[in-house]
DNA sequence: AAATTATAATTAACGATGTTAAGTATGGGC
DNA sequence: GCCCATACTTAACATCGTTAATTATAATTT
């Protein structure tokens, strides 16, 4: 391996070392005390450094999206690994999603609350491999394969799944963002969306 | 009247002209764009006047919410008022939230990005008489009127009543918020998440 | 009418923020 | 030992919310 592989691979570590002290400092420091600034002092190196290795704060925001996406899409695979029934899978990731969203509400901030284009433009984002777009065609053949054994009626199987989708996203969101509004149990909320949205669709 | 009171009527209305600037200012420029120095810009005051109209940034976005919570008001009180079924009282409440919302949604950002404890911590929530909470209100009836006429089998109504306005502001938030990504039509999707809700819960 | 007092507005300033431009150190290739 | 690319830092700019000190204005009292 010759110096500049081993400058590129000493690059990405750092760029690696990066993202995990920002994940930190969201974790520890929230969505609203997170700063650049920060960042840097976390890393004991100055703020524009960090402009190295990311273009700016939303690329830094992305890759948080990414791997927060990453986290889910793991969490998908396995449960479609364990061969249970397409309803039971389906269930068992919205659950995983909720769960894992709930676990990580500053990740799931950053998800929903930077620029809202962080992904690019609507028409760009089926032609980039990223692991949101991953975990989003992963649940959209769950929702097919329930539709294909009738644990669904048939209809629209992409407006389904993002039915679905943005209701678990209301439930997490309701309870990540609503800090002054006494809400029920999260997993009895959860049961009863999902029973709702199983029988609705049956 | 006398001085004081002219003063103070003075005072309510230019409290209310600051507002009133404030909303078109979120209207137009945006709630990324919004500050307080841009707002006193609008108004030809000094950034500091308009703390002595709001105790801070936080005090404006409250009135900013419960404005919004107001208009939602007009609204459902005036579908309760029609004399139409619980269902389709429901039904039409549901789509004027999110036809109202979309159609301002720089005020609906407000509602949920700014300070997750504009309204107080969960147990005063209650004992305030907000917009806020009139809107809850109104919402828990209909959604008991629901229950009683057989509309929807027997169970916690307040649980259900947040289950519907979780999935409901999930699909506000889903289009207010995503710009990357492919949305179907707002209409469509609204039509069958309540489809999907009042048959889930029969 | 003049002096006093309360109120409303302003200017100046503090500590933040994201980001760019200019300058400095470091270490491999000739 | 010099050159140059790369990595990093310092300094700076324009913004932000907010507080303290200050001035202008209008009402009240003498």
């Amino acid at each position: 391996m010759g110096f500049k592989e081993r400058r590129q691979k000493h690059k990405d570590e750092f760029k690696a070392e990066i993202l995990e002290a920002a994940l930190t400092l969201f974790a520890q420091e929230g969505y609203a005390n997170f700063s650049m600034r920060k960042l840097a002092a976390r890393i004991d190196y100055s703020p524009t450094t960090i402009y190295n290795y990311f273009r700016d704060k939303d690329d830094l925001l992305f890759h948080i999206c990414e791997n927060h996406y990453a986290h889910l899409m793991e969490e998908i695979r396995e449960i479609r690994k364990r061969g249970i029934s397409p309803e039971e899978t389906l269930r068992e990731a919205m659950l995983g999603y909720i769960r894992y969203s709930l676990a990580h509400p500053e990740q799931y901030k950053v998800v929903f609350f930077s620029n809202p284009q962080l992904y690019g433009r609507p028409e760009e984002f089926k032609n980039r491999d990223t692991m949101s777009l991953r975990l989003w065609r992963n649940t959209c053949e769950v929702i097919d394969e329930c539709m294909r054994s009738g644990v669904f009626r048939p209809m629209d199987g992409e407006t389904l799944s993002i039915v679905f989708w943005s209701a678990v996203h209301g439930l997490v969101s309701s309870f990540i963002f609503t800090k002054d509004f006494p809400m029920p149990d999260p997993d009895v909320m959860a049961k009863m969306l999902l029973d709702g949205l199983f029988k609705g669709y049956k």
